[in-house]
Order: structure tokens, then sequence, then C-alpha cells
DNA sequence: ATAGCCTTGAGG
DNA sequence: CCTCAAGGCTAT
């Protein structure tokens, strides 16, 4: 028997049963002959209970990194680890793994609406896993050869998520600390920067028309769309937009993996028949790794200025801007595949040729506007753009006029 | 069918 | 050797 490594307390060093001392960690199962290696749900759930039993190891405090606040983005269910893509629970991981490794086919009773919760998630499996793939899970990270371990593509990704998320809770830590020594200087109504504040805020209703209407939205959405009062929110096709049973994703042509399962989620062909089999898409998966490195984490003790704190609270989550992108892309996609047939059936004239280029620039035209509307987005979820002074020459409702009509 | 727990194994 | 995201197993 030696003492644990998180909260001092006696283990078996074999796979025993010690339910007197950690009766949901210290079991079977969380351990790994004598390392006592904890995954880091099970090491949460750990620190959680020997906390509340008063427990610290060397006078540390494990009272971070627990992950514990975090949402399933598509139930709203405690996460238990990146799972195909994204943070999600264990049960719509298993949901999800099941679904595509058994190639299953959903059809929804009513219209394609229905609310996914904790509580009726199992109601209608059709909207669930629509769900899951409008919130981003990846049908390419279910391995078609059914492998078990190891590493997938995803894993910088993953890291790089993590990272991201570390860094905005020691940034919002560290300002937690000092706010509460000095008065907060900002009179938002969303001027406490707790860790869970941030996670979790309440926000107003999703104004939206094409954001989660059809699907409800949890918590975590609430959260993530709240930014915007005025609709400017890069729209996520939900149930209707996309022609396919299930979202399709754009190909490019580098650094792109497509799913193992070359099955109808992906395929069009069902209501559609503009699509070239060329047209059918994979799935992209973008190499986080290349992208520039963040903001380094506060040091301790560092006071953090109110405006980066602003800054670092209206910052989007990398993973659902990247979901959204991609669903958009898809749309984009799909309506140029439609033009592209439409020019073949004008067999190839002149006239079609120079539509086609037409609607490629205009595809173009609108990725670019896509691109400054998710600009003008974020700068307008900070409260510093609320107090601004419209210009003499610029009315204020010209300028929402503006802003509303994009 | 679901969902929680368990095993596996590449990569760090 | 450890991590953790895959797949597998199984009670419900």
């Amino acid at each position: 028997m030696r003492a644990c490594l998180l909260c001092e307390r006696t283990r078996p060093n074999t796979k025993e049963l010690l339910p007197s001392s950690c009766p949901r960690t210290h079991n079977a199962g969380f351990y790994r002959g004598n390392t006592h290696a904890l995954n880091r749900q099970d090491r949460a759930k750990c620190v959680l209970i020997c906390l509340c039993a008063g427990a610290r190891r060397g006078g540390m405090d494990y009272s971070y990194d627990t992950d514990l606040e975090e949402l399933c983005p598509v139930c709203g269910d405690k996460v238990s680890g990146y799972h195909y893509g994204l943070l999600t629970c264990e049960s719509c991981k298993g949901f999800f793994k099941r679904t595509v490794q058994n190639n299953k086919r959903y059809t929804c009773a009513e219209s394609q609406d229905c609310k996914i919760d904790k509580t009726q998630r199992k109601r209608c499996p059709f909207c669930r896993f629509q769900k899951c793939l409008n919130v981003g899970m990846r049908l390419e990270a279910v391995r078609a050869d059914r492998m078990r371990g190891g590493r997938n593509k995803f894993g910088p990704m993953y890291k790089r998520d993590r990272a991201l998320k570390q860094q905005k809770k020691a940034l919002i830590r560290a300002s937690g600390l000092k706010m509460e020594a000095t008065p907060p200087l900002l009179s938002s109504p969303q001027s406490d920067y707790s860790f869970s504040t941030v996670l979790s805020t309440p926000a107003p209703k999703n104004t939206h028309p094409n954001i989660a209407t059809s699907v409800a939205p949890t918590d975590y959405e609430r959260n993530l769309y709240a930014s915007s009062s005025l609709s400017l929110s890069v729209p996520i096709p939900a149930h209707t937009p996309l022609p396919a049973q299930y979202p399709t994703y754009p190909t490019l042509p580098s650094r792109a993996i497509k799913s193992e399962y070359p099955d109808h989620y992906t395929s069009s062909e069902h209501y559609t028949s503009a699509s070239s089999p060329e047209s059918v898409p994979g799935y992209t998966y973008v190499d986080q790794t290349r992208v520039s490195t963040s903001p380094p984490l506060a040091p301790p003790g560092l006071t953090v200025p109110p405006l980066v704190l602003e800054f670092v609270r209206c910052e989007q989550d990398e993973l659902q801007v990247q979901s959204k992108i991609s669903a958009h892309l898809a749309h984009l996609q799909q309506e140029q595949n439609s033009r592209s047939v439409a020019a073949n059936q004008e067999q190839n004239t002149r006239l079609a040729a120079k539509q086609e280029r037409l609607s490629t620039f205009g595809l173009m035209c609108h990725m670019a506007d896509q691109t400054l509307f998710s600009i003008v987005e974020w700068a307008r979820s900070c409260i510093f753009f609320k107090e601004l002074k419209v210009s003499v020459n610029t009315s204020e409702s010209e300028l929402k006029g503006y802003f509303v009509q994009k």
C-alpha cells in the first residue's frame, strides 16, 4: 500500500477496491499497475473529492484544471474529454461512435428541430446526430479499421485548444484575484470574470434566425453566440440549408483527410443531382500547430489590464469558430456546385463559362464579407465599442443600419 | 440502444 | 513511462 499521489491517502498497488478512502477514484480501473495513473477526468474527480475532504498535497491547491465547468455542446452534460474533434460528454461520444460505425440512419418523427439536452437526448437520434455534426464532431475521427489506442491527427488541435483554454483560465483567474482587491472598472453586467462566469454566463436570448433555432441551444451554445445583439453572426446551417441529410464539409487540397466511412453522411446523392463525384466533400483538418502562437500566460502576481481581459472574454472558442466556418463554406460550395452543373448543362457555352467565373468571384467576395463580419462581430462584442461616440458626420442610426444590413 | 467503465497503444 | 482519445464491454 502506498499513498495516493494526489491526496496522500493509502492506495493499493494492484487493481483492487479501496472503498474507504476515495470512493469514486480509488477503485479498480483507475490504477495501472503501481503507477496510479489517473487520466484527466478521473484526476479531476479525485481532486474534487479530496478537496472536499480537506486534503492537499504538499500544500498545493489542486482546484485548478478540473474542467468540470465544461458542458457538452450537444446535450449540455458534463464533458469527459476530447472526442471526435471536440470536448463532449461520454454519452454523446458513444452515440456518435455507434452511429458512424454501424452506419445508422435515423428519421425524425417531428420537424427535425427536436430539443437536445441531457434529459431528452435519447428521444430523437436524428436530431442528436445532426447536432453532433453541427457543433463540429468529426466523422473522420471514427476509425474504419476500429484500431484501438494510439493517437490521430487531431492531437495537435486538441493540444492547442487545451492550451488556449488554460491561458484564458489563467488570465481570468489572475484578474479575479486582482478584481477582488480593486473595484471593477467596468460597468458591464458581465464584469464578473470568474471562470465559471465566462464559461457559462447566462446570455440574452439568441436572436439570429439561423442559429440554434431548430435545435434548442444548451447553456454552452448560448454562451458561444451571445456576443452580438445584432444579426452579425456567421450563420450555422442547421437542418434545412444543406441539401444532404447531414452537413457536408469542403475539401481543401492540402492537409485534408477524408472520412474513412464513405457513407451517406457526406453524400448529397439523395437530395441533389448537382454533385459530381469529386464534389462530394471530405473533411478538412487544419493543422493548428501552424497557426501563430498565442500570447503567453500571465505570470503569477501580474496584474492583467482590464482591456486584455475584455479581449480574452470576447474571443470565441476556436473549435467552434472552425466548425462555423466549415459549415458555412460547405453551404457556399454547395451553391457553387449547383451553378457548375447548371453551366455544364448549357453545353459549356461562353456565356455559361462566364457565369461560372462570376459565381466563383462572387463566392470569394462572399467569403471575404463573412470574414469582415466576423471581425466586426468580435469588435462589437467588446463593451468598449458601445462606449464609442458616434461621429458628427455619421449618425448612430446610420451605423447601426449598416451593421444590421450586414 | 444507451451510457458508464475499461482496455489499448501511438506519441510525447 | 505517462497521457488520453480511440474502441470494446456490459449492466441497464
